[in-house]
DNA sequence: ATTAACTGATACCGATTGGTATCTAATAAA
DNA sequence: TTTATTAGATACCAATCGGTATCAGTTAAT
């Protein structure tokens, strides 16, 4: 039975995973405390070691929070649209205003864990390749279909131009967050749409 | 006079930032403490605070050395090609490599910085953004140079064409230092070619 | 109502953090 | 050679780190 109490695992478990996902996300992984934790959600840390592990099981559920998160934002968008090049261009214009109205506080989650991880951190670092994949697939699936359904050219290096998108929108938030205007990113969106333009049928 | 002595100030300095200039650009700055460095320089505390005021000097320091190692590498790419199209190409070359062949350790030191700073760090944060404007403003020449000797042709947009190829190339070595291959920074620099013989005249 | 399980708070641990005061020894200037 | 200055080592500081043992209070099952 779903219970009104104040004492709730679950909503708690969701509570530190939000305000780490903020944390993580703008100061960074190994630079957040499990006392800044404690801090933002008005938790313990036995409240905190009881739900994760040890703060590098933290991390890495946070981590997959994030990406869902991000993923979930960026689905509907895609899915708002009917053929692969307005779904394209629907993504671009998604990250067109992200440094000034950001869907997840502190930028990329993908660019910020891929900066952080080194070798010393090999369960995240798995996590954020996982999570490069899963944008991957994401961009290929649409090409694909817009292959199929005549919407693109039919001779199309799908990882080519996965690569490139991903690799543009990644840079250029780091260079508008950089500069905290969406300056660059627009530039970036625009150069994106006219390379799609050219494959567009 | 120069003293063949081993206690030589200026070489210490130069060896601390050196190795702050690896340990921060793998690490992180937060993340690398004192003691860190000086496991590795072999010097202690005092010798560090002697030369440097607090561990923010030491970071704006080392960041204005790696920059003026990765800028010294890379003139040296420009510089040994004669038209624009070709500077450029050899921009892009350069980056081909840049993780199996890292010319400094731990990515590029803009986007690793860039990252990791946020308001808290508003001094690294300046310098960071002088280390972009920089970096665009060497593009930039080469395209207005370009533009003057009829080597591209004279309606770009040169300051798009600086954002976009150096959002791709750090976006590029995100995804492929996550990933430990040059793959990824492989397919951009083809799409940068690409679009600059798209502009050669 | 009693019991058992679980949630989250408290208080603590050794290790490490950035930073400093002090001291010795090496150097340059006289 | 004497003197003054500086480079770098040593030893220490309070604060904070990740992590844990313990305990009180809440909850659900019996």
């Amino acid at each position: 039975m779903v219970s009104l109490c104040v004492r709730n695992p679950e909503i708690t478990r969701e509570k530190i995973l939000k305000q780490s996902g903020h944390l993580f996300n703008t100061q960074g992984y190994k630079a957040t405390s499990i006392s800044d934790i404690t801090k933002a959600t008005g938790f313990t840390k036995g409240a905190i070691y009881r739900h994760f592990e040890n703060k590098a099981d933290l991390e890495l559920e946070t981590l997959s929070h994030l990406s869902a998160q991000m993923f979930s934002y960026l689905r509907v968008k895609i899915k708002e649209q009917q053929t692969a090049p307005e779904k394209l261009r629907a993504i671009f214009h998604f990250f067109e205003t992200y440094v000034s109205k950001p869907p997840v506080k502190g930028g990329c989650p993908l660019l910020n864990v891929a900066i952080e991880v080194d070798d010393a951190h090999p369960a995240l670092r798995k996590r954020a390749i996982l999570m490069l994949d899963l944008f991957k697939d994401a961009i290929i699936t649409i090409l694909n279909n817009g292959v199929k359904y005549n919407q693109l050219k039919a001779d199309i290096d799908k990882e080519y131009y996965a690569t490139v998108i991903i690799a543009s929108l990644e840079g250029a938030i780091m260079m508008s967050k950089l500069r905290g205007n969406d300056d660059d990113i627009a530039r970036v969106a625009r150069h994106l749409t006219q390379t799609i333009n050219e494959i567009e049928l």
